[in-house]
RNA sequence: GUGGGAGUAGCUCAGCUGGUAGAGCGUCGGUCUGUGGCACCGAAUGUCGCGGGUUCAAUCCCCGUCUCCCACCCCA
């Protein structure tokens, strides 16, 4: 915003948040939380560890791990030399007679994360966790950033709640028995989802949906020839296609399925179906994560047109939608990736992961009426007199020792204002303490939702408490 | 990045074909100097998103810009 000449007085400038970004405030922080605390008890539950990588990465990690042809990648990444590695340059005198644009592009770049699932497995591997018993099984959460036009449930600075399961390949293993080595990817897979419908079933997420797929793997005798049957029957329905998906034909033919172009849903339909192609390997895998599912009571829906926009997807993809979001109702969207950790430079290692729209799932959540309404207070002190407030002060501390929401006005009021007051933040209780509550030692407990009260001494009062609390 | 809609008090909004602003809710105070929710009375708060233009005069018309919303692209 360009500031006119500085004219006549002016008044200090009102900052705002910038685009794409927003303050969380109460009461809604609440839900957050509750959403938070909750990814914790379960995941924890399925034998996942919190990890927390750092918010930003070399550039080069995320255009490895994502594709440096996707949208993520080449637009929507929050790209920035780094400082250090530029003063780094200068000091060591290898910036004589440099053009600045040679001296920006030999400077390391750096970006904050679009996702995680680059960071985890660059951790995997720094860390050398295939030293540790396998699978790994790590959950994060925390803000993504994507510089994308904001919409509903969609925020440049958002939110994700996600888990990877991690395992190095042995390949004594994978020789011995193929197929018990696919009947364990499945068996995790559906171990990660039944952890992910778990999780939305405790927080009472309305109208969710699970669909999956399998986008077969990149070998030359499965995705490759589905790929070029695709390509053909695309070619022949090409004018009948919109603009859009007759760029994608050359682009990524894949996306064209997932088209939400009303016109092109009849042709689509028709195209043919990848899990008709897929090799007896990732066939058998997709046979087995479906008998897994159903083993574990998880509901799914089979969605050949699920293709999942990231790079690194192979056989299993899937997505969760739910209530209220508009038109970006997915809630979480995941699948495995064996390869990826190789590719970043580690062991060959196979992983599976999702992540969790946090923004959106909260925004369904309130949608649906699941909001939890303003916090209140357990107790409000309402106090007049000296020698009131210091019992007034003991009071509050060892009613919050105890656990309680304590609200103590900082000045003597009115009883009469002081119990509105203790309305309006909700508080249960209300704690009188004047005169003659101080020299008889007894105090007056009032409840708020019907006006009754009594007098307590010190010790039952915190009793009383305990009990109606 | 593309297209459409909208920005007026803390919130939700009104403001007739241009004459420099109002309601409800909320907040605060009073009726009510040891007892809240109700009621009544009263008060504060707006450079009418920002900048420029047209005009004697702009919240209203024109242009630009910022932000939000909706959709596309893409994705969580």
């Amino acid at each position: 915003m360009s500031e006119g000449a500085a004219k006549k007085e002016e008044k200090p400038r009102k900052f705002q948040a910038i685009r794409g970004t927003r303050d969380l405030l109460p009461p809604e922080t609440a839900l957050w939380n509750r959403v938070e605390q909750t990814a914790h008890e379960v995941f924890e539950t399925f034998g996942f560890g919190q990890i927390r990588p750092p918010i930003f990465e070399q550039t080069e990690l995320f255009a490895r791990a994502v594709g440096g042809e996707t949208d993520i990648v080449s637009k929507e990444m929050y790209t920035f030399t780094n400082p250090t590695s530029l003063a780094a340059m200068v000091r060591e005198g290898r910036t004589e007679g440099m053009l600045s644009d040679t001296l920006l592009s030999e400077a390391e770049m750096i970006s904050l994360r679009p996702e995680a699932t680059a960071s985890v497995c660059r951790a995997f591997i720094e860390h050398n966790m295939q030293q540790l018993p396998q699978p790994v099984k790590l959950y994060y959460m925390g803000p993504m950033f994507r510089r994308e036009r904001p919409q509903k449930g969609r925020y440049r600075q958002f939110y994700q709640i996600g888990a990877e399961v991690l395992e190095v390949v042995r390949r004594e293993a994978a020789e011995h028995d193929w197929e018990k080595e696919v009947r364990k990817d499945a068996a995790i897979d559906a171990e990660v989802i039944e952890m992910l419908m778990t999780f939305f079933a405790k927080l009472e997420l309305a109208g969710t949906t699970l669909y999956i797929n399998s986008i077969g793997h990149s070998g030359p005798d499965c995705r490759s020839v589905y790929m070029g049957k695709l390509y053909n029957e695309l070619l022949k329905i090409k004018g009948k296609l919109g603009a859009d998906s007759q760029r994608r034909i050359a682009t990524n033919p894949l996306r064209i399925l997932d088209s939400k172009l009303e016109s092109e849903q009849s042709y689509i339909e028709k195209l043919p179906r990848i899990t008709d192609y897929l090799c007896t390997g990732c066939a058998a895998h997709y046979a087995a994560l479906k008998r897994q599912l159903e083993m574990r009571g998880v509901i799914y829906r089979e969605n050949w047109r699920l293709v999942r926009g990231l790079d690194y997807y192979m056989r299993t993809t899937f997505e969760i939608t739910a209530q209220g979001l508009g038109s970006q109702n997915a809630v979480c969207g995941g699948g495995r990736y064996d390869g990826l950790v190789e590719l970043l430079g580690g062991p060959p290692t196979k992983g599976i992961g999702f992540a969790i729209g946090e923004d959106r799932l909260i925004l369904s959540l309130q949608e649906s009426g699941k909001a939890p309404v303003q916090q209140g207070r357990d107790v409000y002190i309402a106090w007049m007199g000296e020698r009131a407030q210091a019992t007034a002060i003991r009071a509050a501390k060892d009613l919050r020792k105890a656990g309680f929401s304590v609200e103590l006005p900082p000045v003597e009021q009115k009883f009469g204002k002081a119990l509105g007051h203790a309305d309006k933040l909700g508080a249960k209780y209300a704690l009188i303490l004047g005169d003659n509550e101080v020299s008889e030692g007894l105090w007056t407990l009032k409840t708020l939702a019907n006006g009754s009260q009594a007098k307590f001494t010190e010790p039952d009062l915190l009793e009383h408490l305990k009990k109606h609390l």
